[in-house]
DNA sequence: GGTCCCGTCCGACGATGTCGTACACACCCG
DNA sequence: CGGGTGTGTACGACATCGTCGGACGGGACC
């Protein structure tokens, strides 16, 4: 659809202005007659898309902007947490890893390495197997959508025990690793990342092979204060 | 406008949603017949303001979210234009370099060098003269505001040649080289980018000084062929 | 296998988007 | 102060394009 096409040129180069453009610019840099322009950008004034200041110049509208609110700024997040996972990595001695949900790919967007001697590889823009890591499991079973949690294979009754106890523990994605997981929310609520720890077993598990609950704590109350830092009131 | 209007309502419903939501559920919410509703969607996704999971159902798109975050995600752009970059490295025998405009200034994102075995510099983060390197005349003849065409000496009438023809040459910025450059479009027909080769006079341009028709024609094509990649359909 | 519902495609048709012309206004210059 | 220039905006003719019903393929479910 022409129209629709001309609108988002418009809005690019409005966007790309990085301040107000007038109608004759616009329309110039789009390669449109000034009224045919003219027109799509008071429409594009009504739904809010674009504002227009006293001089009839014009620059993005809330509107627009609001839709795109509800994603949360990648680096905001890592900015908010990173204090959080660095304490976490001090405190537990393990590796600390932050990933979000891209569409049904969990991808590590700040990773703290173990703090020892040993040589480790930064994981930041890596893509996790969601159903075998802890950290996976966790964006899965919170995710909003069901077409997510369809992809992890324990299914149901997988999801229903990470959402009830609030984290999830990672069983051998790498030889000789384990996985803990807790979920960080947003402002609203909804869970926008998930924050946790990998070590050797005889580090994460106890004697009966089940996670230390110590380390349970310590990632599930980091990632609270991650959310509260992310404006979550829970 | 009455489609620029449903095309707002169906993307609020879609930002509203925090997930994504099928032709048949966006329809229903903004009282539209299925195929309208589509028809608006297929033309949302063309510009990147929506995407496509797998089964067909949608959410907000990078486009949309990108006109809010300010620019074009370069590591995106590079990522993109890489493989047609190294082709055309490879074809043409000179050094390809892709730049950006970052406010008025001209800014190398990628470089690959020319494939043989001669000493060569990185360029990639060099600022470029907006007036006297080929990239920078290309993206000051297609930027969108005319405070950014003020800065090239040649002024309008350089500005229309450039525009017109659909590349630039690069007459001695350094010493013994010359470069051509062609546009690099985003989705909605803009230019994002410019791709160009530099080289020897005698490798760049024919007897009569001008450049040789094999390579205009390689970095347009070239250029057009990032433009793809990046969505647009011209 | 049958049913239901989904997303998508095709094409007829008329409603709407396109854009030339004109105007009011602001600014600049001699 | 008057003339010139360039801006944003309004109006309306017209043909292009947006609208949407019908149909289809595919997947899920019973």
């Amino acid at each position: 659809m022409q129209s629709l096409e001309r609108a988002a040129a418009i809005l690019q180069v409005v966007a790309g202005s990085g301040g107000t453009l007038g109608v004759t610019d616009i329309a110039a840099a789009v390669g449109l007659p000034k009224t045919t322009a003219h027109s799509l950008l008071r429409t594009l004034l009504g739904v809010r898309f674009v504002e227009q200041d006293h001089q009839g110049r014009y620059a993005l509208g809330q509107g627009l902007l609001r839709l795109g609110a509800g994603h949360l700024d990648v680096n905001e997040l890592r900015s908010r947490a990173s204090n959080w996972a660095d304490a976490l990595a001090s405190r537990s001695g393990q590796a600390v890893r932050l990933a979000t949900l891209d569409g049904d790919r969990v991808v590590v967007v700040h990773h703290v390495f173990r703090p020892d001697d040993s040589v480790q590889v930064l994981d930041v823009g890596t893509v996790l197997p969601a159903d075998r890591t802890a950290l996976g499991r966790v964006l899965v079973a919170f995710a909003p959508h069901r077409s997510v949690r369809g992809v992890v294979d324990g299914g149901r009754a997988e999801v229903t025990a990470v959402r009830t106890q609030g984290w999830a523990v990672e069983d051998g994605h790498l030889p000789g690793t384990v996985g803990l997981a807790a979920p960080v929310r947003g402002s609203t609520g909804l869970v926008v990342a998930a924050l946790g720890i990998t070590g050797p077993p005889e580090a994460v598990l106890d004697g009966a092979r089940r996670p230390r609950g110590r380390l349970v704590a310590m990632v599930v109350e980091s990632a609270q204060s991650v959310s509260r830092e992310l404006g979550w009131h829970g």
